[in-house]
Formats: C-alpha cells, structure tokens, sequence
DNA sequence: GCATCTTGACGTACGGCGTACGTTATACGT
DNA sequence: ACGTATAACGTACGCCGTACGTCAAGATGC
C-alpha cells in the first residue's frame, strides 16, 4: 500500500474551494456556512483552508463573485431592450438558484466579475444613446429591479420550509382582518403560483 | 444601605430590550450585536434576555419590526402620489438612520408593523382606483425602490469607513482601465455628493 | 548526493458566541 | 403565613473563526 490517498485528493486552491462553499450554501444556506464544514467536505483540515483565503469574510466576498460570474451580460449588438431583457432574466434565474446571493451582494463592495457585469450593463445603455442621465438612472433602476424582486420572491418562498402556497394561505389565515389589502395581495401572489 | 440599585434597574421588558439592541446596532452595526453584549449595556446577566425574547432570531425580527414603526405611512386624504412620495422619503431616512435594517427586512416574515405598514401602501394604491394590476406591481415597485436604492446608497458609503468621496476616488483609481463605463459612473456618483 | 529553501498540509489552543439548564430571590394571591 | 409564579442569576456545553507553531515533501543550487 502506498500512501493511500486514491481519489478527490487533487491539492486544495481557492476557485476549488469557493466552488465547494458555493454548492454547501446553495444546499444548506449561509448561515450555515462555516469554515470547518468546507474543510470537511473537501477533505482537509480547517486550517489548510487559510493558505488559499485569508479569511471568512474574503471566502464570501470570493463566492458572491462567483455567481455573478454566471449572469449572461447583455449583447451588445441588437436591440437593447431585448438584450437588458434577457440579460435580467439570467440575473433573475442565476440570483433564484443560488438563494443567499441576493443578501450578500449588497453588503459588499463589487469583485471584478461585478465589476465586469456593471460595466457591460452600462455599456450597453451608454450606446443606447439614451443620454447620460437616462444610463445613471436606469441602470440604478434596473440592477434595483433584479435584486429587489429576488430577494422579494425569495423572501416569501422560504417564509417556511413547507412549499409556497402552503405558507402563503396560512399567513392569509392569521392575517387580522384589519388589514384587508394586505389580505387581497396576498391573494393576488398565491393566484400567480 | 438597602439593595443598592440606584438607577437603570427599572425590571427589563421585551420593549426595552428591542430598545436597547437597535441603538445598538445603529451604533456598531448589527454583526457586532451579541447577546452579551445587549446585556452588558442594560446591566443584567445575558441569561436574564431570553425571559423576554425567545431566541436572537425573535429579538432581530423584533428589532426590524420596531424600526419599521419609525416609518411614516402615507396619508390616505389628497393626492396619492404626494402621499407615496412622502412616506417613500421618510422610509428612506428610516432605514439610512438604521442602515443595518435594509439588509435584515428582506429575509424574515412581515411583523406586525410592517404588514400595517404594507397594508397602509396598498390602501393608498387601491383608492387611487388605478386597478389591481396597477396596485399589485406598483406596490412592488415602490417598496423595491425604497429597499433597493437604500441598499445601494449604503453599500457605497461604508464601502470604507473612510468618507465617501475618498473612498470612491482610490476605488476609481484601483478601476482597470478596461472598464470605462464602469469608471464613468462612479465618476457620476462622485458628482452627486 | 547533499544542503537549503519553499510550500501547503496539520493539530492545538484561545476567546467569544448562542443558549440549555438548574438555582435562587422576590412579589403576590390566598 | 404560606405556596406559587416570575424573573433574575451562574455555570457549562458545543461550535465558531482563526493565530500560531510544526512538519513532510518537493524544488533548487552546489
């Protein structure tokens, strides 16, 4: 017997371990993300981990850019309308699937793959010739628009475990009946699915 | 000499622990905020807390709750756009006053007073008579706009500690110059104050 | 071949966290 | 006067992030 170390034991470096930190908070959220738990999962000891990051708070800030990195910039060619449009449905999608993004982002200065995907978002405007004051404005209007919505629609699926409209009828149940718009929106969601 | 509590030994309540813990966080910022460290400030052992609050998790959605009181909903009587606009402004100074709450609203269940708050929107929208197509999106709209353009607002101003303007020109100074767009827009911001 | 340096793994240890639990002192209804 | 409920307290547990020292294996220069 050699040294006995036969699969998964390619040598440790920082994109392998955001990787594995993106899929644990993908699967178990961020909170319960912690330094220990990704050693384990890639078969090191916690310590080995701070050769490759300097600490939690850079793991984070490395594993937000990340998912970002996923979003589809817009193209730059064509229609411009069409292309924010499919480029904030990416955003939509890539922010729903990796759930514990949307909080993060905010708190954090931007990392080059954030940097990159603002910019191509403002490029884009820019050459839409809609003026300076029109790509301020809406570009602060539409990155509002993707994160707000998703971290709206995240926040209402996981107000429990059970699925959505589950949570949603009994929430309407213990709605007081003082508040009657705030009961027919409710409605309003749960008839959307 | 008698028991010896001189002042600030009134006997702690659910209300003035919240009290406590959102100056707190105003203060020091909510990552900062321990249980001890609450009980310090109000002079009682940290067990004593949780007489009055079931777990941190309660005591945080209580603390959001009660800033969320701070916010002024929109009048009901005159023009419903003066109204909207009012209150968005006093939402926004709310939660620049408490900037750690922007980033804590979005992950938890409405309390109390931000379901009354929701549902003093909806009235508004609803008695405006634009439909309820209009209501249900245009609520969306206005609250993400509130959320999101405060989220951002504070995000780049404790980017650093630093003051802002220092901050953003050595963060425009780090900006490659393979993102001029990105560039023109800070540049933008710097404008603004 | 040998000595040296570098790299990245490892284990141990520390202080701080949230909170479960058992104990105790005070206040109040009877 | 006495039982009971309330709310304070201290101790202890398991987990957290991470500072620090050690050590084996490969790379490099002679």
């Amino acid at each position: 017997m050699a040294t006995e170390r036969p699969t998964s034991r390619q040598p440790l470096s920082k994109q392998r371990i955001l990787e594995a930190a993106v899929a644990f908070a993908d699967e178990h959220g961020v909170d319960a993300l912690t330094m220990r738990k990704i050693a384990e999962e890639l078969g090191f000891g916690v310590m080995s981990l701070y050769n490759h990051v300097a600490n939690k708070e850079e793991m984070l800030a490395g594993m937000v850019d990340i998912v970002v990195g996923e979003i589809e910039p817009p193209l730059v060619d064509g229609d411009w309308k069409d292309a924010m449009r499919a480029s904030a449905a990416t955003a939509h999608d890539v922010l729903l699937k990796h759930s514990w993004v949307s909080a993060e982002w905010s708190r954090r200065m931007p990392g080059p793959e954030r940097i990159r995907y603002m910019d191509s978002i403002l490029r884009v405007l820019t050459e839409a010739k809609l003026g300076p004051e029109l790509v301020y404005h809406g570009y602060h209007a539409v990155t509002m628009h993707i994160v707000g919505f998703t971290l709206q629609q995240i926040g209402y699926e996981q107000g429990l475990d059970g699925d959505l409209e589950q949570v949603a009828s009994s929430f309407l149940a213990g709605l007081s009946d003082d508040y009657p718009y705030m009961a027919d929106h409710v409605r309003a969601h749960l008839a959307d699915d």
